[in-house]
DNA sequence: GAAACATTTCGATAAAATACGATATGTTAC
DNA sequence: GTAACATATCGTATTTTATCGAAATGTTTC
């Protein structure tokens, strides 16, 4: 749990926005063609649009919150998805709170 | 209170230490010359010492956390005292357990 | 295996952050 | 008022981040 780490990720707009995307998905995705619910996650396609980033930044700031570990990715056929790690985040805030 | 000034401020080692240090001044810094106690906080130039910083970075560190409205400057004489503003840091936990 | 599609990786470039020394500003003490 | 000192600001060089389009990789379907 890299708390620097962790800020960086969080310093930017976008990348926060899919964290709060990511914690209500039926709020703020339409549905998946190949799956069923947002169990595993939202897929880079979606996260795309809805950011209105290009994908490849789309998909690299996905990676940029996997590395601080907010995010887990599943890859189910041709899609990739991302789901919050909700263990790492309670850290985190459990974290600051008593150390900074 | 903006999460993302805030996360950026603390994405950064050494302005990370400075608000860990200003948590308990007593425990890392030597007393002041001209003041009782760390009641207004601690100069600059002791976090430029401690940090191993140059003066104008730890003045330009002091200036980002100020400007996250993390710490809060008293000017006394020739001097510039920071202390931790716990009001915001208070908000701000809570603002992010709450809202990401 | 070739076409179609989703995602990642690879440059490239512009913007922002890091960090310093030098200079300017403000304060105190003579 | 000038010397001494603490802090802030300025100018600059280096590193990191942001962001894109293009190319590469991996999967599925014919």
């Amino acid at each position: 749990m890299d708390i620097i780490k962790i800020n960086a990720a969080l310093a930017n707009k976008t990348r926060l926005d899919i964290m709060r995307w990511l914690k209500n998905p039926d709020a703020h995705f339409t549905p998946h063609i190949s799956v069923e619910g947002f169990g595993m996650g939202v897929c880079v396609g979606k996260i795309h649009e809805k950011s209105g980033l290009s994908q490849s930044t789309a998909s690299h700031y996905l990676s940029i919150l996997q590395d601080a570990d907010l995010v887990i990715p599943t890859r189910i056929g041709k899609w990739t998805y991302y789901k919050r790690n909700d263990a790492t985040l309670e850290s985190y805030f459990n974290e600051l709170r008593k150390e900074v």
